[in-house]
DNA sequence: GCGAATTGGAATTTTTTATTCCAATTCTCT
DNA sequence: AGAGAATTGGAATAAAAAATTCCAATTCGC
């Protein structure tokens, strides 16, 4: 049993002094931890040794043990993370509820996406990643950050990216694309016009296209070979692209992983970029 | 807060005393919390007063402050939910496997990371870029794109946001900033020269310098004035700045939340960048 | 190599905790 | 109602714990 709850019951049959410290205790669990046996003597208006005697008479050694046993009832209070709190984030939610949100929020994007993907569709996918010539990613704003996020990593493997921000190189590379490669397409709306006219003009080049969107009907899916989809709730989180964007990194994460796991040589080849790129890095200074 | 994994963290960069006592604790904190500060150091056969000297430089007042921050930093460990695992991707690892992996590290990461940072830290960074006149992210690599993402969701609050991939329009930006600005500066490694440099010149110019960063003491840490932390376990995923970029984009995304509870008019700002993109989405064909 | 800085234990001081002493109050029994 | 026993609780005291000082040894930086 709590001792905070073990206190909060007898403070109707304590005695004077014992009910006035029981209820500090109670009232202010953390502050109480702070506290030595005199500082809550003065807190209380009481004595330091009735402090201690409190302590002894609940059960305890003495004040320290005391603490110890606050300390853990606080513990219980805490509320479990496990389950996480599903909700949408509200003007007046305290730091803690934000957080639970939130993290919440992100678990749930993401569990989710891997629900709505079939291993069969992921195998399609890589197995389409892993043959492809050149591989070409495409996508604005928020996409375009998955989309050069995963580039990075393709990189690292030594694959043939093809990444521009600019939309409009990301068309004029899309021109020279043909049957042996592959567009990789991301927009959560499948309806980011320049996207969908890369997308087309890929597919009419006859590259392999992936789409990695949201699970409503879209322009993008459906000119699309191969369809990956996303779980993203934004209206919970200022509809800002966080929930979006998890989904689509744990697809690319999931992906990256498969085909290192495919490639022989992968560990080599992220091992020479880490190799390559400690140079830029700070020597160790003690 | 979880002092545990700072303790754990800056194990190897301490002195032979610090660690000894240092580890006793990571390992044992429910003993510890019972244990005197002699008895402590009859455990670890060191010295009393190098176990008070141990609370101190990790910032405490003394002893018994340490003991309510490991108090409180096991009331907060998290355990892994039904369905994930924490483990390391292997190679012969199935699909199925990997997946749980994968996600169990994601979680881990992103509840780690808000385990070691507490409120009154990210309550002071967000102060501070609220009050920022003008804020300027840096980040190379992994983190050029937390930067980026983190910059485009300030744009949409309407701040006066400085961001440019190319490290030496950095720079440049960086030597017009003046006491009101501020550098919101990510490294995990915290030792990525560019962006060390970046700091260590916005300080010089007096602006408020935050810095996203591991655990680990590190040059960029020591340049800062407020110090929000990440917790990712690389040798898990590949080594490919998985969890570390999931790590600081849980304290972005979490930053731009609270700064949008924080500002009044953050909706209309959210809305009216909604309604301005909408006009590059294709048009509903059905 | 030399001086400065750091490390870390022993000794000492200060603070905190726990116990003892004892007066006042309350309770129980006749 | 009164006397004795039990309880309450603070002041004083003793013991334990925490913190600081002193200083020798080691490491670091120039």
């Amino acid at each position: 049993m709590s001792i905070l709850k073990k206190i909060s019951a007898q403070l109707e049959t304590m005695a004077p002094a014992d009910r006035q410290i029981g209820q500090f205790i109670v009232d202010k669990p953390d502050q109480m931890l702070r506290l030595s046996s005199a500082a809550l003597a003065v807190e209380t208006g009481r004595s330091q040794s009735s402090v201690v005697k409190f302590s002894q008479k609940l059960g305890y050694a003495g004040y320290q043990e005391l603490k110890l046993a606050v300390s853990e009832a606080k513990a219980q209070e805490w509320p479990a993370p496990a389950g996480m709190i599903h909700g949408t984030i509200e003007v007046d939610d305290g730091y803690l509820t934000i957080l639970q949100k939130l993290l919440g929020s992100k678990l749930q994007a993401m569990q989710q996406t891997i629900s709505v993907n079939n291993e069969a569709d992921i195998e399609k996918a890589l197995e389409a990643l892993h043959d492809a010539r050149r591989i070409h990613l495409a996508g604005v704003g928020a996409s375009s950050l998955v989309a050069r996020d995963f580039s990075y990593k393709l990189m690292k493997l030594g694959r043939n990216v093809l990444h521009d921000s600019d939309s409009h190189v990301q068309m004029a590379n899309a021109s020279t694309l043909g049957p042996d490669d592959l567009l990789f397409a991301l927009s959560y709306s499948g309806a980011s016009i320049e996207t969908l006219r890369i997308a087309e003009l890929a597919s009419q080049r006859k590259a392999t296209v992936i789409a990695v969107t949201g699970l409503q009907d879209n322009p993008l899916a459906r000119v699309a070979d191969i369809r990956l989809h996303t779980v993203g709730d934004e209206d919970r989180v200022r509809s800002s692209s966080i929930t979006a964007r998890d989904a689509q990194l744990m697809l690319t994460d999931l992906l990256f992983i498969l085909l290192v796991q495919r490639q022989p040589d992968a560990h080599d080849y992220v091992h020479n970029s880490e190799t390559a790129v400690s140079v830029l890095k700070a020597k160790r200074l003690s």
